[in-house]
RNA sequence: GGGCGUUUAGCUCAGUUGGUUUAGAGCAUCUGCUUUACACGCAGAGGGUCGGGGGUUCAAGUCCCUCAACGCCCA
């Protein structure tokens, strides 16, 4: 073995193993467990929020199938509309070719030329982090089965009167040419311009009324001026007629609440077909709305001389006409939240079309008891409030795109009615499948009707909403799908807790009658050293597969782990990896270091044989098991959540370099080298393997590479990726106390250390100990496991006696039960000692002090529970100790 | 404007339902080590009025109120 680790000259190899053995299939008979991956764009690179997030998954999954379950983490790619659409469009952008150029059919094919050509980079890099996901079922949202049950969901909420085709204001994204849902729009805030225009009165044009606006080119829209019914200032005007500049339409001033007298001039304009609000307004007033503007944001008819004027050219142009007319009454800066669309940050038009909606209040209901009831958990609880709150106002969802790339939504329309357009009153059949539809619009409007099939595709989201049944072969009864419905865990953060999992939530409850998963698990988000969102527009990214390469997958894997408390971010830089990769390589070392010595030593091991050391490692092992096992448990039966990664991953750090290397190896070092094969080398070596076997079992869902070459270098039978999660042993009766007596001699070997420390002995050179014990039973321990304390400090332990006197020019130490001596003649300044040892009474003075203080308080002795105030008493006395102690030493340098 | 989160050692973070001695870890710093598993290592040391203020309690980093700063989401 090298004395380095290089994870990669053996990753490559164990994920191919493992593949080819079929290793991430569901195995054996074990209940299922399942999770179902985040389906990544299909154009996407690995970035760490990917590797983080998979890690999560992966540890859990190898973790149950450990436990023997039947394992299922499926994997999968999403189509990602616009965003794989834009992809291809800019590739044909540089041959000078649009979409339109292509055509659909033929741009389509282009799409699927790319993504079978690209589509399996990011898969590609799963693999790379050890993500063990069934790869043979991988899936894409565009697959046959997916659309076939999406087609089948489209079809059933149609049938149920969820899904309606309508005329609404709806957010329009210029650049992209297609409507958006309303969570797809980002309002960011810009510096603008608030405007006050006269509106001149028709009866009396040398009056007027002053509206503002921060959009005055959305005028040629304007239906009604509306000031508030409680505004003195303007009840004379209501119900009169104004005069829309530029042109000759005149419109009414209402009263209504939206405008608000305390901002502006309290009078505002209304254009209900380009604004939310007054769309609302309009609705109340039944005014009709006034399309002003063309899909391509450029103002149309309505605007008179601006036509064809895009909108901010516009803008410009009406306000400077205004002015020149004597009509703009003011103009003052002002901060104005935009709407963005989250892919082309272009500023979203509200606009009002016909488009496809889902009803979301008899969908939304059920969604919310289930995770009010708990049958679905988020962790951490408060996301449970993010979901409540974007649900319950049960706003409907707009679920058509004018793409290309996606899914047809599956409506024909009465050819003979449709003149060429679509509108609201065009009849239409919704249908699984053309034949369908030509059947049913046979029926309906007479053998032979000309159908043609709507154009615009679904929102990606719909079908990502099927994810969980979809993937397992839903809408038909698949054998997977009876096993491995409803899936355990879903983990993912927190940007799409809307988008993905409300709707995985409610269509799960939908079509399966069941909550999707039990546990929505909401990890933090990666940022960098100081704190931001990585992006590639910021170039802060940290790229997890040059890191794989730098530290080794592992590294990554469990610096991730380890950084991963509940919910809290994670400010990220590649010298956190170095822990990963110095915490892989102790391991190794630790391996390296008994491998030559396994051979011809294994034996059974016998309890009568073992050394107090031996004893203790097999129960903090014990010890560990129990806390990796509870921290990682996602759903316990008593309903407790673990999913406390960090946890685990700490102890499992902790034991491995503290406990297993620094501690029982130091001590067992010498026999496990000795020449020859002893009963006690057997029995070391043995306990070595012993724990080292259930230790890399206990790592492998951390670092799945490291401990798979491990358990094959120490000829381990199978592969460790299929063993067995290692049971807590039955704590033996003696564990309590072969902890507590390591724990006593550790802290004599602290002291040891510390006084050869403040005298810079370098650790070459040996010393001598006297103990000085107050009680039998310490020198007992002593007298049997002096070897500890000369395996963990270079010490050769000379005296050990109730009435060991103080040698001159020894350092003193005090423990509880006894006094350390170390002669240290011609070393020790008596001075430095004097101080030393002033300085540790000090301290303990102080801290008697308010014990002392503590226990004098009757109030505290009457209500602090008897354990409680029995410890405090023990501490008390063994402080009082230790100050007679670090008094006689002190008088003894005199 | 509303909601949520964060604030603990120079840096990054732990700290379960209030009660382990004197609040922990990693990194960084300082001292000493070619001790044949590991310098990606070993041993030791220094470093914190737990954001400010108020309250509840015998007892507060932990519970309540309030203020401040930073961040995220929504409007």
């Amino acid at each position: 073995m090298e004395s380095r680790y290089s994870p990669q000259d053996i990753e490559e190899k164990w994920y191919r193993t493992w593949q080819d053995a079929g290793a991430f299939k569901p195995q054996g008979n074990g209940k299922p467990f399942t999770i179902v991956i985040p389906p990544p764009n299909v154009t996407g690179a690995l970035h760490m929020g990917h590797a983080l997030n998979n890690t999560l998954q992966d540890v859990l999954t190898r973790f149950k199938r450990l436990q023997g379950y039947r394992t299922l983490w499926q994997p999968g790619t999403d189509h990602a509309g616009i965003a794989t659409q834009s992809v291809v469009e800019k590739q044909l952008a540089k041959q000078k070719i649009t979409r339109h150029d292509l055509g659909r059919e033929k741009f389509v094919a282009k799409v699927w030329e790319w993504k079978n050509e690209y589509g399996d980079r990011i898969v590609n890099q799963l693999m790379r982090l050890g993500s063990s996901c069934d790869w043979s079922r991988l899936r894409f949202t565009m697959d046959e089965g997916l659309s076939k049950a999406v087609r089948e969901v489209f079809v059933r909420l149609h049938e149920d009167g969820l899904i309606y085709r309508g005329t609404r204001l709806i957010n329009w994204c210029p650049a992209l040419q297609t409507a958006l849902a309303d969570e797809e729009v980002e309002n960011k805030d810009s510096q603008g311009h608030f405007w006050s225009i006269r509106y001149p009165l028709a009866d009396d044009p040398t009056q007027s009324i002053t509206v503002s606006t921060t959009r005055p080119e959305t005028m040629f829209g304007d239906v009604a001026v509306a000031v508030n019914g409680e505004d003195e200032r303007y009840k004379h005007l209501i119900g009169k007629q104004v005069m829309l500049p530029g042109t000759n339409r005149t419109i009414p001033v209402i009263a209504d609440e939206h405008a608000d007298p305390t901002k502006g001039t309290g009078a505002v304009k209304i254009t209900p077909a380009h604004d939310f609000n007054d769309y609302e307004v309009g609705q109340r007033h039944n005014l009709k709305p006034i399309i002003a503007m063309n899909l391509d944001a450029t103002l149309n008819h309505q605007a008179g001389k601006y036509q064809g004027m895009n909108r901010f050219d516009a803008r410009k142009a009406v306000v400077a006409d205004l002015d020149a007319a004597g009509l703009l009454a003011s103009v003052e800066d002002r901060v104005v939240s935009l709407p963005r669309c989250y892919r082309s940050d272009d500023i979203v038009e509200p606009y009002l079309l016909d488009q496809w909606f889902v009803n979301m209040k008899p969908l939304a209901i059920p969604a919310l008891e289930a995770v009010a009831k708990d049958e679905t958990r988020f962790i951490p609880a408060r996301y449970s409030k993010t979901y409540r709150d974007w649900l319950e106002p049960f706003k409907d969802w707009c679920i058509s795109r004018q793409l290309w790339w996606g899914h047809q939504i599956p409506a024909w329309y009465l050819v003979s009615e449709t003149e060429g357009k679509k509108r609201q009153d065009t009849p239409f059949v919704v249908a699984r499948s053309e034949a369908e539809a030509q059947a049913q619009a046979d029926a309906k409007y007479g053998k032979g009707a000309k159908l043609v099939q709507e154009e615009d595709v679904l929102d990606t989201w719909f079908s990502s909403a099927l994810w969980p049944f979809s993937t397992l072969g839903w809408p038909d009864k698949t054998p997977e799908l009876a096993a491995h419905y409803p899936t355990d865990v879903l983990v993912t953060d927190r940007g799409i807790i809307y988008f993905w999992v409300a709707r995985m939530i409610f269509s799960g409850l939908k079509f399966l009658g069941k909550a999707p998963f039990h546990s929505v698990y909401i990890h933090g988000t990666i940022l960098d050293e100081k704190g931001q969102r990585m992006s590639k527009s910021k170039g802060n990214g940290i790229d997890p597969i040059e890191m794989i390469g730098k530290y080794g997958a592992d590294a990554v894997r469990f610096a991730l782990m380890i950084l991963t408390t509940e919910g809290q971010d994670i400010k990220l830089s590649p010298v956190k990896f170095e822990t990963g990769r110095n915490f892989a390589n102790k391991l190794w070392n630790a391996v390296r270091f008994v491998h030559p010595h396994l051979d011809g030593n294994r034996v059974a091991l016998d309890a009568g044989k073992l050394h107090l050391a031996d004893r203790w490692i097999l129960a903090r092992l014990d010890e560990t098991i129990r806390t990796v096992t509870e921290s990682l448990e996602p759903r316990g039966a008593d309903g407790s959540s673990g999913l406390r990664f960090s946890e685990a991953a700490q102890a499992l750090y902790r034991f491995t370099w503290d406990d297993f290397c620094s501690n029982y190896l130091e001590i067992r070092k010498k026999v496990i080298t000795a020449e020859g094969a002893s009963p006690e080398k057997q029995q070391a070596v043995s306990v070595f393997a012993t724990v080292l076997e259930k230790l890399i079992t206990l790592l492998h869902p951390f670092m799945p590479f490291i401990t798979e070459e491990i358990h094959t270098a120490i000829g381990g039978t199978g592969m460790l990726i299929t063993a067995k999660w290692p049971e807590t042993g039955k704590p033996s009766a003696g564990a309590d106390a072969d902890l507590k007596a390591m724990e006593t001699l550790l802290k004599i070997v602290e002291v040891v250390r510390s006084i050869r420390g403040e005298y810079t002995i370098p650790p070459s050179q040996a010393t001598d100990l006297i103990f000085a014990c107050d009680t039998p039973v310490l020198q007992d321990l002593l007298a049997k496991y002096g070897d500890i304390l000369g395996n963990l400090d270079k010490v050769v332990v000379k005296q050990v006696a109730p009435n060991a006197a103080k040698p001159a020019f020894s350092a003193a130490g005090i423990v509880p039960g006894g006094r350390v001596f170390i002669p240290l003649e011609g070393i020790l300044d008596p001075a430095q000692e004097k101080v030393r040892l002033t300085k540790e009474l000090g301290k303990a003075e102080n801290f008697l002090a308010s014990q002392e203080k503590k226990l004098s308080n009757e109030s505290f002795v009457k209500s602090a529970p008897a354990d409680v105030v029995e410890g405090e008493r023990v501490k008390l006395a063994s402080q009082k100790e230790r100050i007679v102690k670090l008094k006689e030493a002190l008088a003894d340098l005199g």
